[in-house]
DNA sequence: AACTATTTATAAGA
DNA sequence: TTCTTATAAATAGTT
């Protein structure tokens, strides 16, 4: 969705890489949200970025634990 | 996204709950994945069903574990 | 389960 | 980097 069409593999150029993070992050806790209210539905979502900042989003019913595979 | 504008508040008709849930669980899986290709990020999603039957997405350096709260 | 009118998300650009 | 806008993509209502 946008002015080009991408083709889905890694974004090599960082800084597009992270605006792109940016954008997409919001939009799918956005979504997660919107699934969740509107077919009460259980969602637990959690997200990583490369720096390991962690962005989540759960249901009140919902405990999400995540763990990195060593 | 559609032909009309939509609240976001629990679809009460529970046909269409049902369909909303199967599209939407889809598109939200597909752009999860697409999230963690694209950025390099680790992404972690389970949705379950009001019938508890449990869809997800994680990527193969996460382990996502889900608990619903008492 | 397919279709398509429309809304929404977002890739580029400003 | 925050805002804009043209376009791709998702999807609500329909068949």
């Amino acid at each position: 969705m946008g002015r080009g069409k991408i083709v889905i593999q890694k974004i090599n150029n960082s800084t597009s890489r992270q605006v792109t993070f940016s954008k997409r992050r919001k939009g799918l806790i956005k979504k997660a949200k919107e699934l969740s209210i509107l077919c009460d539905a259980e969602v637990g979502l959690a997200i990583f970025s490369s720096t390991a900042k962690l962005y989540e989003f759960a249901n009140t019913r919902l405990l999400c634990s995540l763990t990195t595979v060593p």
